[in-house]
DNA sequence: CTCAATAATAAGAACGGTTTCTATTTAGGA
DNA sequence: TCCTAAATAGAAACCGTTCTTATTATTGAG
């Protein structure tokens, strides 16, 4: 692996990750930095991304709506993920036993690395638009 | 939602997905039924496994390096996901209760209607690829 | 069986998220 | 300060998926 030198985008990309709950895409992290950063580009939020996340010092939530989706929490917790409006929330008391996973590894000859596990649904908010719109047809 | 009429192709589409335990993307089933079908369309592919999902005959496993994977079978079970080859495999005695889901959708307010558990890592050959690459370095 | 309505399709263009390319700038050790 | 290579901006390329349009296939009604 080549040497990692610090840069100020990749602090800032950082720590605007570690200041939300969101679960941001890195469309949404290019524009809230391009206030304070005019010339910053869309393939330097990627490439910092996909660097942080081989480094482990963030993590994959998967592809929702067709964007890339990551999580400064690194530690072992579920998501729950809106069909409808893309929001990603956590589920902080819901993750798999890290002993069970690795046994289930051991049994089958994997490595385990990593694991999701998203609940699929609607939100609340969302659960009344569905309401609201069956109602009027 | 509109009629669905039957057709030819979206049988044969569901006809391979449940003859196969490799969890296809859209491009694999394409290339498998051009043989039969010279005149499929890979958009025919697409607007039936979108279709079929939708009406829950089958189900989205996530995107796999790059592509949406299918499931032919429904039931809840878990999967595990190679990062280096992109196979996925049926983790048969590894699925979150089904109480468990709804209570939990209960409690936060939300209308669970599915899951994601993926287990991530290497498979067994991938892992001896990984350890002669390195011990070659 | 024939016909009409419309769902399904083929072919290819368009779309959009992500990656790649190249010249330039920046970080950081000597 | 100077040198080397990592990091960046800007834009083009990539590629999986969706959309468009003219044509074909399905299915119910008469």
């Amino acid at each position: 692996m080549a040497i990692v030198r610090r840069s100020q985008k990749r602090d800032a990309i950082l720590r605007l990750m570690r200041s939300t709950k969101c679960h941001p895409s890195a469309d949404w992290i290019y524009q809230q930095l391009k206030e304070q950063y005019p010339n910053l580009s869309l393939g330097t939020v990627y490439r910092n991304l996909n660097q942080l996340s081989e480094q482990h010092i963030i993590r994959r939530v998967g592809v929702i709506q067709g964007q890339e989706r990551f999580d400064a929490v690194t530690y072992p917790h579920a998501h729950f993920v809106c069909n409808r409006c893309g929001t990603v929330m956590d589920l902080p008391d819901c993750a798999p036993s890290e002993q069970a996973i690795q046994s289930l590894g051991k049994q089958y000859g994997f490595m385990v690395e990593g694991h999701e596990f998203n609940l699929r649904g609607l939100c609340q908010d969302c659960k009344h638009h569905i309401t609201l719109e069956e109602s009027a047809s």
